[in-house]
RNA sequence: GUGGGCGUAGCUCAGUUGGUUAGAGCGCUAGGUUGUGGUCCUAGAGGCCGGGGGUUCGAAUCCCCUCGUUCACCCCA
């Protein structure tokens, strides 16, 4: 056992998981730049208020946020989530709307780990600010579904739901409030708790005891404006038309208490464990405003790059093969042939490895093996008198030996012509 | 924060009612093959049995504490 390990809830991403996640990244960042939203790389921790803004009744901030005073005395705190940060992003530097991004990285919540949970989780999402259009509303959704799908995801349902305008949402709240205190003796300990804090969270609540006095609450569509009501029917229509399906659920309330009518969650059917919202979002017209910018609309999501991954992993897609090397270089006189010749090969723009430490010519053909590369280039004690080197296919075996001078052109030929390496001026 | 399961080699795991020097498979290294991989054979390296305390002549094994991990609640991506 090694004197340290990773913190709890933290962990190292190996490889080849880590090439996994990455590419996972890509087809990501793909798929929304294709789209004009352009990559935003706020900062890791923020001034504290800048997520206090996100509720005083949310867990997240009441009690996982990662908090500390720094040297200046200032109080930050590591970023929960990124939405926040891309608001302040906005008020702090007035871009002209609709600006629209997409982030990848990390947040940090201190909770107690469990499956698909993790103090350090990573994220991708994008944020657009200052649309107030249903249509927009659409095309965010429709982006995290194309998502699933261009991964490969079957088994991801998309669940909607509108909590109206501020107005109405307060409404709602009120009457939720009122009926669940009349209905106290059937709340669980828990869901009490919770009532106090926000009766929309007791929606939320997993305990079978708290199923029968939810499924009798009031639900929210009763209470939209003509406006709100008017937007979710309109955003509802553009899925349809997009030909995206999806499920109205009147239960579903996010966890952040910034968003305002339309909110979604994509859940998938083949996580059994408790963590199977793969993502979720919404829009968040008051944010802006709140962290000293103009009232400036928005919407946005978040996807859970681990939930997703671990989705993939129960339907058996997004699999990654790890990269294949064109070439590994053989060098058994000691080694400098194979340093100058990998150089070159890789300068040429093939992909090449090769072995250290002087090993055996058996040793060596194992990490040629093991590397997955299509062929080795070997220089033996007569190679290296006679300028020469001997090309091996590793899958069938074949091999010729060619003058030093013609490699880069033998291996075009074997392997397909390769774009040499460029600097940039 | 609350409750349950589990901690033995790099990985997956055996380990009898407590009893000498703690094992296997895979992986790794080397040799069999005096320049040639994937199969096969042989050998080798690699363990404070998570950590600390206790019971005992004797603890991987029993007890307590602690740390880690995992699952659920809570909450959320």
């Amino acid at each position: 056992m090694s004197s340290f390990q990773t913190s709890p809830g933290t962990r190292d991403i190996l490889p080849p998981h880590a090439g996994r996640w990455r590419a996972l990244v890509q087809v990501f960042a793909d798929g929304v730049e294709s789209a004009g939203y352009e990559n935003i790389i706020p900062p890791m921790f923020e001034d504290l208020g800048v997520f206090q803004r996100l509720g005083d009744a949310t867990d997240v901030v009441t009690k996982e946020m990662y908090d500390f005073m720094d040297k200046g005395g200032r109080h930050i705190a590591l970023r929960p989530e990124h939405t926040a940060s891309v608001c302040r992003a906005f008020a702090q530097h007035r871009p002209t709307p609709p600006w629209k991004v997409w982030y990848s990285g990390p947040n940090f919540r201190y909770e107690r780990p469990q499956a698909g949970r993790y103090r350090q989780f990573d994220q991708v999402g994008i944020e657009v600010l200052g649309v107030d259009d249903s249509q927009l509303d659409v095309e965010v959704i429709a982006l995290g579904w194309d998502f699933y799908k261009s991964i490969g995801l079957s088994n991801v349902s998309l669940i909607v739901n509108s909590l109206g305008d501020a107005g109405d949402r307060g409404r709602y709240i009120e009457a939720l409030g009122a009926y669940f205190t009349t209905h106290s003796e059937m709340l669980s300990e828990q869901a009490l708790a919770t009532l106090e804090r926000n009766p929309l969270r007791v929606l939320d609540s997993k305990r079978p005891e708290d199923a029968p006095a939810i499924a009798g609450a009031p639900t929210i569509g009763a209470f939209l404006s003509t406006d709100a009501a008017a937007h979710f029917a309109a955003v509802c229509a553009g899925l349809d038309s997009l030909n995206i399906p999806y499920v109205i659920n009147e239960r579903l309330v996010r966890g952040l208490d910034y968003y305002q009518r339309t909110t979604f969650e994509f859940v998938s059917g083949s996580l059994d464990s408790a963590q199977n919202a793969v993502g979720g979002g919404g829009r968040y017209d008051g944010l802006v405003e709140d962290l000293g910018g103009p009232a400036t609309p928005g919407i946005g999501f978040a996807l859970g790059v681990d939930r997703t991954l671990l989705a993939c992993d129960a339907e058996e897609c997004f699999s990654y093969g790890f990269p294949v090397l064109d070439v590994f270089v053989i060098d058994t006189t000691g080694g400098s042939h194979a340093m100058s010749i990998t150089h070159q090969l890789r300068q040429g723009g093939f992909t090449a490895d090769r072995a250290f430490e002087g090993r055996s010519m058996k040793s060596q053909m194992k990490s040629a093996d093991r590397s997955g590369a299509q062929v080795a280039v070997i220089i033996g004690d007569t190679e290296a008198e006679e300028s020469t080197c001997t090309v091996r296919n590793l899958s069938t075996s074949e091999q010729t030996t060619i003058p030093s001078t013609e490699l880069q052109s033998h291996l075009a030929s074997v392997l397909g012509q390769r774009q040499p390496r460029r600097h940039t001026p």
